[in-house]
DNA sequence: ACGATATCTGTACAGTGTAAAGATCACTCT
DNA sequence: AGAGTGATCTTTACACTGTACAGATATCGT
């Protein structure tokens, strides 16, 4: 009944979250189409087929693995705001900039996870009524949040204001990832964004 | 010296489109990751590896079937500008708003087809400083001319709103496929940057 | 007409995902 | 404690993949 708890339990430990853990870090120095599930068991020293008596699929362990990668940005976002809050920025403003650096320097830095997470591996089931809604969008509301409590932003625009911010980073960050766009577009539509809901009186 | 013109040629015909052909059908059917490069020779007539004649890699020839998708999304824009013009609508709005959900209709529709796009097959060789604008963009720009033309937006904020438009109509595309987003929020989005570009004095 | 060259075939190999049946260990129940 | 049960892993096997290599074949320039 209990899973993946320690560490030392019999036959291997728990192959479950070693797969999954190697094969998120596989995909992050190789890319999602280069690892290999028979190489990924050869270098946990099991067998080629072990994998299939915790995951259905090899489709299915990347999937995992592509959760855990939006989960790794969401963990770096919060990061991101820690630091700015440390470092003594003072304004929501700067907190919002911060955010929207640390999602594209996620894209960036890690490319092969980013693609993993948002390249179609991690499509959400289709009938989902009770979505739950992600932890990058939580963030992102609480900064909103913010900026209308500094009275940076009108409440009546706060709600379009979602949508637009979050699609206009993940798309930069996409579009510099995939060479369409330089990569300081991001600070261009960082100052675009910023002067759109500073200006607001 | 002349590749792939017309279309009797000698043992084939010409392979070179063809296989370009069939890949991007195959593609748009069942993704990137389930062609293979035997069955598409099977399909034609042809041997497992007369392919490599025209491509170094099956990479290769899924990176140019990508980049005629990311052509045949340029088509649909501008035939969606088409038919808002035929139509008689009038604004420029009309016709920019016309664009952003051509835009996203494309990657509802041709989810593979956007995948293979915009999801690494099809990277910027890396030191481009030539790089001639795409297609998208330059579509895209007209479209902002006209507003501009049109008086509905300042000189002053149209560069910016290139990338932040782009941005986001390319986000939220993404977001929705994915499932990360309603599919209504590609409507509240085009609100809020007609509410946002129409709104400046 | 005749080489030169582009195009395609045949064969082969290493590597892949995964199905099926058997082995091995931990744990539970009496 | 000892037997059985179920989860975990191994072995073996199969169909399929991308692609290298060595020839065959048809086309074109001269």
């Amino acid at each position: 009944m209990s899973k993946a708890m320690s560490k030392p339990a019999y036959h291997h430990g728990d192959l479950e979250s070693a797969l999954l853990a190697g094969a998120l870090e596989r995909v992050r120095q190789v890319g999602a189409e280069k690892v290999s599930l028979r190489g990924l068991a050869a270098d946990l020293g099991v067998s080629p087929s072990a994998a299939y008596h915790h995951f259905p699929d090899k489709d299915a362990l990347l999937r995992a693995a592509g959760f855990a990668a939006i989960d790794k940005l969401a963990d770096q976002q919060e990061l991101a705001l820690a630091i700015i809050s440390a470092t003594g920025a003072d304004g929501a403003v700067a907190r919002f900039r911060a955010l929207g650096r640390s999602y594209v320097d996620f894209a960036l830095n890690e490319p092969h996870l980013f693609r993993l997470a948002f390249g179609g591996h991690c499509a959400i089931p289709e009938g989902s009524e009770n979505r739950e809604p992600s932890r990058a969008w939580t963030i992102l509301t609480c900064a909103l949040d913010e900026l209308v409590e500094a009275g940076l932003l009108t409440t009546e625009f706060r709600e379009k204001s979602e949508i637009l911010v979050w699609s206009a980073v993940h798309g930069v960050a996409t579009l510099i990832l995939e060479g369409q766009l330089p990569a300081e577009a991001a600070d261009e539509l960082f100052d675009s964004l910023a002067h759109m809901l500073g200006v607001r009186r």
